[in-house]
DNA sequence: TATGAATGAGAGTTCATTCAT
DNA sequence: AATGAATGAACTCTCATTCAT
């Protein structure tokens, strides 16, 4: 049916709008300062509408991650795939990974961090909070096999390659969060980029054979 | 006066019992969720009592960040004055103070999170602002001295003491809040301190000469 | 579109409700020991509801006054109007519209005591403060235009007439509090009218050329 | 009893020195933004001394009426013994009685308007509010005197001395609160003086035979 | 008598969510 | 499907008053 496809595409723009404009807000006023309404507003819609394609705004807001895991796992994926680099080539690949995926959206961590308190987590509907598990699981494998394909071939050190990748993941949200934290208290200079340089800088030498 | 040293012991031993029955309702229910009366109940004293103790809201989280500052800055003195370690040791002292502290409370990263919002930083009175900067900044001075140290004796990689005292920070929050958030989400098994050894032994290999 | 205008119809409407509840509910208690939830029940609305209409108490309060002063506006133009009065009837017809004006609604100048508060009036925006002085600054021009007319004739004594025109309404306004006060002590004899009708013709005599 | 009475003696003057600190703080920010522990702290006391000589916060308020309403009683009482003034001299020295009485403490009208509250009138324990309405018909009673004894020597125009007394009060009163009104509004020219002095005028021409 | 810490009811206001249109 | 007015529970914070010391 085309017109079952067309309403489905629709449908799909309109949630597309409305994630666009919760992310514009959220990443302004954080969640909590965030009402449905600016969300609304900003999507120039009425508050009502998003009730129809989001339950909740805890949902709205873990829609976002769900995005970002997505785009993440590209990435990483693509990362993975190139078999002509080199170990450290490799890591550098994953930082500029991340490191677009940050821009792509700098709200990602803050996502994260959101999620974890477990009364957000207790009002996502089960398939959501699959769909975020389920990808998130996926970035950290995709992660891990990299290693796991360097560890086989003796590129890195002997370690739980599902380890590496936690601690590589954690090594880039801290980096992010701290230097985040700077800035709001300190001022406007950004050495993200530098910083996160230096980070995996001294992690490749740190997990290289 | 005796009375007026038992006024003021009294005094600040209401202070902590507030600050106490903040940390575990803060800890339990994140900042937003977290009511006054919450932790009213949680001090056993009336919702009106809090406020003699702390102006507002966000200045009784504040003071618990202050808390840890201070424990971390003790512990990073110690770390740093002890001259009969080898530098891979003085990173694992440092792992073991940040592990401590973070024992001692494990809120202070999301305490640290929390700050960041330029909105509850405005709601700070200027002293408790630059009390809790202040203290920060001293920790993370003390990381870098270490490391100096370490680096004018050759034994670390050339890298600016700061930036390595930035991204020992950063591991060591993003491991606390990723593991925190597995723990979460999949369940209760607490892989921390494994994790926390695992990143601390290829953060030493990397900055090690 | 006539849906628009229904809209708007319906908008005023709920404001006017909304004001005829917060007149019974102020003229019984007092600005101050009137909740907003009082004029909400009064009003059968929610709390909530109050505030898509008025941004806050103050300006809810202060819109009483707005009505008001359009009432007596409209009163005294027309008394300006009528030109085949005699100057004692021209005082006696200010004298009649003013006591209309009270009738109408006898909070007036209660209201014009409350918006005496310097911290009332910076609760209010602007555009309502401006339209109140504008009002007000209007009505004793109408009084005053009364006077000069008959001032310029030599039928009233050569008194600057924004003087006489604020006499007036101290008068007027004065009498009523007291009355009211007495009211409120003694029992409930009502001499208004008597106590205005002798002091407006002292008044006369007092004016007159 | 010397100690009786040197207690007694104490007592009233701890009395006073809330009564004059209860006034500073009202004239500076009216009755309901002033909080007991404002009181308490310019009259250097604890709040909870401020309840051992007044029954609560209305009971404080409606004690400074009765000490204005004293020193009013004193005046009028001066200007009626005065045998050697002629009718308008009376009327002056009325108005110039009033004047005193609104300087030696501006909070009068205010008082007088916040007493009309039949809510603050319920909680005033009866001896005191008895106090008051007798003072205030007192007062008012001498300045129908003053009017009688002028009638009956056809110094004035033939009213009910008790309504002219009425008027008098409301007149003096209205033009109080309408320029106090008005400076607050419009800026801080201070009219007071010039407008009583036309309104007396006025007046006693009105009420002259 | 005087204190002042503690109380706790209650205020104004916000905002996620619903539902008649 | 979309609206947006209405809801009402819940929040932070204030302050008159009490009472153990």
């Amino acid at each position: 049916m085309g017109i079952q496809e067309r309403k489905q595409r629709e449908r799909e723009r309109r949630r597309q709008q409305i994630i666009v404009a919760a992310k514009r807000v959220f990443s302004e006023k954080g969640f909590s300062k965030s009402t449905m309404e600016d969300i609304a507003r900003e999507a120039e819609l009425s508050p009502g509408t998003l009730y129809l394609y989001f339950k909740n705004k805890d949902e709205l807001y873990a829609s976002l991650s769900l995005r970002i895991l997505q785009y993440l796992n590209i990435r990483l994926e693509d990362v993975k795939k190139e078999t002509d680099t080199t170990p450290p080539q490799k890591i550098v690949a994953i930082k500029e990974a991340l490191y677009d995926v940050y821009q792509f959206d700098p709200m990602i961590l803050i996502n994260m961090f959101h999620l974890q308190s477990s009364e957000t987590l207790q009002n996502l509907s089960s398939p959501l909070l699959e769909d975020i598990t389920e990808l998130s699981r996926n970035s950290l494998n995709l992660l891990a096999e990299i290693f796991e394909d360097g560890s086989g071939r003796k590129d890195f050190i002997d370690k739980n390659p599902a380890s590496v990748a936690d601690i590589v993941w954690s090594l880039f949200t801290g980096v992010v969060l701290w230097e985040e934290s700077k800035r709001m208290i300190d001022g406007d200079k950004n050495f993200l980029k530098e910083t996160l340089d230096v980070a995996f800088d001294i992690f490749a030498r740190g997990v290289a054979k």
